[in-house]
DNA sequence: TTCCATTGCGAGCAGTGTACGCAGTGGTCT
DNA sequence: AGACCACTGCGTACACTGCTCGCAATGGAA
């Protein structure tokens, strides 16, 4: 109910606590470094620590909270860049290092995605991204829309890059493995212009198309964002 | 490991199923609409179907293959709009199109986010918004990349505004939710911009924000791809 | 020194995905 | 026609999940 954020840390009385949310937090992010978003059980986490399972509800009052703290764990590790003036430039970098936190962790865009997170972490990157958009002569709420689309496009490229390489997605091998549905694709006239693109697809530099698709869409936005 | 649509759906011999894939999809859809993504379980699935659990498994490998029924299903009910040729209306028409599907079925951007579908229903989409971007002077690569970034975006910003509706959020009843951590980023220095934003954001016109974002993205988007 | 708020945590509950094995069914082949 | 056996529905069971409850131990405040 109440967000994390609200309520303070330490007790007044009682013993000490043998961990903190920091660590916890940090025991969760190794966790899903290293296993995926779907290994950070409570129980896991908990071993993570050298703690009891349900001792971690000390600490926070549900899964949704040690989410919350992972998001902002990592983002406060990996703070935004410092804004040079140049807003388009600005604008850019922040969009390469966001896309960047999001590689490094690669639970993180999803986990983003879900929940609005507003820990001490996402207000200093947020804080940032208003900076970058500062007087280009837009009011409080077209800068939360500039700020928003671009936002959302990071998030939505950076998702769609995950899962295609969490599929280990290969056009060649997966051609292979859909056997008769693929070639029925490919060959048949149903889907002519999917079936174009899925020949010209197989090639050599595919592997890029994440990143230039990325770049490309920043482009894009900004140009309808920084006019001039 | 092999993905569903290379499975035919029908035996040779043996008795009659008592079911079908589409039924079982049928019936996920309504429970995920109706209760949200979480509440299909397989267990649940069997039970709106009126069969045993585990004779889901009779057709489907897994619940990731019930997931992928699922999404093609809603994209097979609700088929892209006919392209008239006017290119950029097209686009701006599908991206509208696949903003109200997803809003329709609130699962959908997420769990079409975590995992590549290629389902008939898929392809079908895929196949118009292609044709939407042919004759405009790109080739097979530029294409997929044109299609990628309003896709993506599309994603981004409606799981954004859908992560905003789940958890009610209102502004001025977040703000009286955090209490002392709330009025602290808005009466304090630390986050000067966000605290403006944060002002201005309390306006009546707030939940309109979502919309607007979305077509003003859209848009900027549209910019870069129809040139001219 | 007493008090009691707070701690760590074991036991347990309701839920999950799904592997396994069994009885029954009905097309295919002799 | 009769036998075969691939296929069906599905009950049972297992390992896992998030989380509640209750209890003994702790240590700052009175």
């Amino acid at each position: 109910m109440e967000s994390i954020w609200a309520r303070p840390e330490q007790a007044a009385r009682g013993p000490r606590p043998a961990h903190s949310r920091a660590a916890v937090a940090a025991a969760a992010v190794r966790l899903a470094d290293a296993e995926g978003i779907d290994a950070v059980s409570m129980r896991r986490v908990a071993a993570e620590l050298g703690a009891g399972t349900t001792s971690l509800y000390r600490y926070l009052s549900s899964k949704d909270d040690l989410l919350d703290l992972m998001v902002d764990a990592v983002l406060r590790e990996q703070p935004p860049p410092e804004p040079t003036g140049d807003r388009r430039s600005d604008l850019r970098t922040l969009a390469d290092a966001t896309r960047a936190v999001m590689l490094r962790h690669p639970w993180l865009a999803a986990v983003q995605a879900s929940r609005p997170n507003i820990g001490p972490g996402s207000l200093h990157w947020m804080e940032t991204w208003l900076t970058a958009v500062d007087g280009l002569g837009l009011d409080a709420d077209e800068m939360l829309t500039a700020v928003g689309t671009l936002q959302l496009f990071i998030t939505g490229a950076v998702l769609g890059e995950l899962a295609v390489r969490a599929s280990g997605f290969d056009m060649n091998r997966w051609m292979a493995e859909q056997g008769s549905y693929g070639d029925a694709i490919v060959a048949g006239d149903r889907y002519p212009r999917v079936a174009h693109v899925m020949r010209e697809a197989r090639g050599p530099h595919a592997g890029d198309r994440a990143e230039r698709t990325f770049a490309q869409g920043v482009e894009r936005i900004l140009d309808g964002i920084v006019t001039g």
